[in-house]
DNA sequence: AAACAGGCCTAAA
DNA sequence: TTTAGGCCTGTT
């Protein structure tokens, strides 16, 4: 028993029962994230926090690799599962237009990921497209991440900041990615020195936090948006990139502010997001 | 071929 | 304070 959830632990599996908000696809697939992949069985692999794992939806009941002590510890807040999203969703619907996005978006929880991880990956999400920013991040966990056997097969941690400050931008050429090669090593070396302390600017004001960020370069308003509701865990950020910007002036050209959204504002963010990149966005 | 992709930085008004 | 141009690379 783990924090008011039925947990059973079974073969390697645990089974938990959810009956909020949870859709794997959605989850996994609406881009706060890039390292969870399905092989189109509604299974899906992935490596968090160190771990890798499997995670699959039957009904309401979710398995997940790993032993009861795992899912305490790592899955259940990876996982949000403390917070009742169908009731925040609810408070979310302010128009016709949240309505449906928020419909449309239903079973999205917005996962809490490793602060370091989240920082790099949305460095390297700035002007790219999803598969080639999950194919620079897979290309770095490769390389410069340590090896995990699961199930016989072998993936990768994403790798330290530490591991990566030890780099040159060179170093980098690899993956490909470009100018940002020079932020990723400078965002590395701030956090394995200290200069960045991503744990107490968690503990921050989420303008205190953005500020703070900011400092580094190649990080500008919407990437330190990204790290803060993806990886400070502050579900009141609002990260606005070239698709909420569409949403934005298509569904509110009169003005607009997130803080109608209160503390979630995050999710509501998430949900217009969603609903923006599935081609729902035009008014009908 | 040329433009664009889930930005950011710098220079210039 | 706002705006234009450039930036690595890959895809269309």
């Amino acid at each position: 028993m783990v924090k008011n959830m039925d947990v059973a632990e079974h073969a390697g599996k645990v089974i938990f029962r959810c009956d909020d908000d949870f859709d794997l696809e959605k989850i996994f697939e609406c881009g706060q994230c890039f390292r969870w992949t399905s092989r189109g069985d509604g299974k899906y692999f992935g490596v968090a926090k160190g771990i890798a794992a499997e995670i699959s939806k039957t009904g309401n009941e979710i398995t997940i690799t790993g032993d009861a002590a795992q899912f305490a510890d790592v899955w259940h807040d990876y996982f949000d599962l403390g917070r009742n999203y169908a009731g925040i969703r609810r408070t979310l619907c302010i128009d016709d237009y949240m309505t449906r996005a928020s419909d449309f978006g239903a079973g999205i929880r917005i996962l809490d990921q490793d602060r370091w991880e989240a920082l790099c990956s949305f460095i390297i999400s700035q002007c790219n497209n999803i598969p080639r920013i999950r194919s620079i991040i897979e290309t770095m966990c490769r390389l410069f991440g340590d090896e995990l056997d699961f199930r016989g097969e072998t993936y990768y941690s994403f790798p330290s900041a530490k591991k990566i400050a030890m780099l040159e931008a060179d170093d980098l050429a690899p993956l490909r990615c470009g100018y940002r090669a020079p932020y990723i090593i400078g965002a590395a070396r701030a956090v394995a020195d200290g200069t960045l302390d991503l744990e107490s600017t968690a503990q921050r004001p989420a303008a205190e936090a953005l500020a703070e960020l900011k400092k580094l370069n190649g990080v500008g308003d919407k990437v330190a948006n990204c790290v803060i509701l993806f990886g400070l865990r502050k579900l009141d950020a609002f990260p606005i990139d070239v698709w909420m910007k569409k949403a934005i002036a298509e569904h509110y050209p009169n003005g607009f502010s997130p803080t109608v959204f209160g503390e979630y504002a995050g999710i509501a963010q998430q949900y217009m997001f969603y609903y923006q990149r599935s081609g729902n966005g035009e008014n009908k």
